[in-house]
DNA sequence: CCGAAAATGACCCAAACAGGCTATTGTCCG
DNA sequence: CGGACAATAGCCTGTTTGGGTCATTTTCGG
């Protein structure tokens, strides 16, 4: 298993590289300070230790960069901080794991061997952050307002996918006018005035 | 820390209560093997693992009610498939672990232990499953259309929140007239043909 | 079996919107 | 300097939408 490490404080670097070494399964390929050192001797590794910050280029900036030119590498963010944006902003751009390094070295060589056997790694304070984006939308919206009624939702989808009334009665088989009165209860039940603002709550609140 | 277990699996649900027991750590509160027959008797436990296949109400139909019935009760999901529209809806539903029976004894004291100190619990190829719904949409986004100026994109952003083009324009300090031609460069863009079409592209490929 | 809620349908009207065309100004790049 | 593009602004026309009010039928729970 070929490894590389991005990290600029020295002196963690080395920690990394001494766990690494350790272990004759893990072949330290690369060792840098720098994403714009990495770049000028890549390495072919198969999982890279990234930490966010970095003098120069960003790790969250490289991330993007790295899986493109090096497809199939999987990258591993190492930092100190389990800022919900960072962590999201990582995710997004194709991250394999998210470790903080704090965590016991046994656990940093758990994350490498587990994104290697084709997992993702997150700890389990990350991995609580990532499941809020999903499952707070569902939990604070069906409190407030009313319940849509089953046809009402039928229409709420046709409308987010951008349907006009008038496609909307010849889909579900009944008059223009009777979309027109659901819509109503739509947005009366919403409290929106307008199918873009309709669209919006129904998208972001996972109504649809 | 008082545990609780739904489980329908004779076997190996007294597989659990034999490797809960075995630590003082843990407390086991209540094992059944029903939703239905823990609602009888509720045991006011920390963590339920719960399994997803049950005679009866399903665990994930159980989900929300036992989150809305017991708030603060951490809910692991245990489970034979590790199937993707099962995670994500256990996930939509609050659960805080997902993890697969076939995992090591250890691994499921561990996701007990990681929820009750408030992380989630999650099988690294659980965990790839869920971060792959982050990145996927963002790389196949920015490919195909063209790319929206900066004022086209804060005219969307705007659109995209129900704002209607006369108070568009007073917020830029332009003219409506000014507004609409940028809106018609913007669904020229997207492909789009009304303001619904627009904040459901925009919402759904991250534009905004 | 009765009443509430939901689904269906209609009319009107003012406002908003979508699409077509043209034009001026500024900026940036080759 | 000249062309490309973005941002600004106007006009016109037909369509769609949002809001108001009313009425019939169906469905479901007490």
């Amino acid at each position: 298993m070929k490894i590389s490490i991005i990290e600029d404080h020295t002196e963690f670097r080395h920690s990394l590289e001494f766990i690494i070494g350790s272990f004759s399964d893990f072949q330290l390929m690369s060792s840098v300070g720098s994403v714009e050192a990495y770049l000028q001797q890549p390495a072919d590794a198969e999982v890279l230790l990234l930490d966010i910050n970095l003098p120069g280029m960003s790790g969250l900036d490289a991330l993007p960069l790295l899986k493109k030119r090096f497809p199939g590498l999987k990258v591993i963010m190492l930092t100190i901080l389990d800022d919900d944006q960072h962590i999201m902003t990582a995710i997004c751009r194709g991250a394999d794991g998210y470790i903080l390094k704090k965590s016991q070295p046994q656990k940093i060589l758990d994350a490498v061997q587990q994104v290697y056997e084709g997992g993702a790694a997150l700890t389990p304070l990350v991995a609580r952050q990532v499941l809020a984006f999903f499952h707070k939308p569902v939990t604070h919206s069906p409190s407030q307002q009313e319940a849509l009624t089953a046809r009402e939702l039928e229409i709420l989808a046709l409308i987010t996918n951008g349907v006009n009334t008038e496609k909307i009665a010849a889909n579900l088989f009944i008059s223009p006018q009777t979309v027109r009165n659901h819509i109503k209860n739509i947005y009366a039940k919403l409290q929106v005035h307008s199918r873009a603002q309709a669209v919006s709550k129904a998208l972001r609140e996972n109504i649809v």
